[in-house]
DNA sequence: TTTGTTAATGCAACTCAGTTGCAATAAATT
DNA sequence: AATTTATTGCAACTGAGTTGCATTAACAAA
């Protein structure tokens, strides 16, 4: 397991977490910081991250990868099974980590270890 | 909305969804019948397909796209908001519809319209 | 604070699933 | 059989994400 260093890249990635509080796409971090670090820093800045349990990631519409940090607004890991769902606006395309449970049934003869869960609709800006 | 036409390729790739019962992967598919069809020709008519409501898509591990036929093996979609969960292994790979209903509470000033459920774990064969 | 160790970075080239434009082909219709 | 147009093959492209390697910069130790 290899140290993870407060490097300038690090420090500005996790304070753009903690300020917005909502997920992330990579493909936003990459644009947003291109004058800053290159994309195969925040791809290996968000990789390390996430083994450290700081963030988690899903795949949202489209094949995205997005981030958020754990433990805020809902996003706990205690039990991989009832993992917390993510929404998504199919207008703005904007996420939420959703702090609702959705507990999973036991199926016979298969071993769930983990859920993903991707919630389709419109946000409440986007509603008509 | 275009005629989907019985061509020889669109029968061959009906043919292994009939006999598999189960989803495979457009990657599968393509090497597969890759003496056959070209991949585009692959990816195009599994478009259609879904489009006419023949096959249903889903996105597993690692962001690959699998394909299965609808109303076999629970692959119903009758309510978006209850879709059917598919089931990926991790150790193997292989996934599956399940048939059984995970009921998506309301959530407010959220419009669900439709879920994307992906259950990871071992398979029988797998599970030690 | 300076030095040494090695994690982290930049860069450019690469991977790979999936897409696209367009000319050629083949279903289905008349 | 002729006509229409959906479908296909091909090759080039797209775009998110990855990788190898030389360079740089955290951080620990002296």
């Amino acid at each position: 397991m290899g140290v993870i260093r407060k490097t300038k890249s690090v420090k500005a990635l996790l304070k753009v977490f903690e300020q917005i509080k909502k997920p992330i796409s990579t493909l936003e971090l990459v644009e947003q910081f291109h004058h800053q670090m290159s994309k195969s820093t925040v791809y290996r800045i968000l990789e390390r991250l996430e083994d450290d349990g700081i963030l988690h990631s899903f795949t949202g519409r489209g094949g995205l990868t997005w981030y958020a940090l754990c433990n805020t607004d809902g996003c706990s890991h205690a039990h991989e099974t009832d993992a917390h769902p993510h929404f998504q606006c199919k207008d703005c395309g904007k996420t939420e980590c959703l702090s609702i449970h959705i507990p999973i049934p036991e199926i016979a003869k298969h071993n769930i270890e983990s859920v993903s869960l991707l919630l389709i609709g419109k946000c409440a800006d986007c509603a008509s």
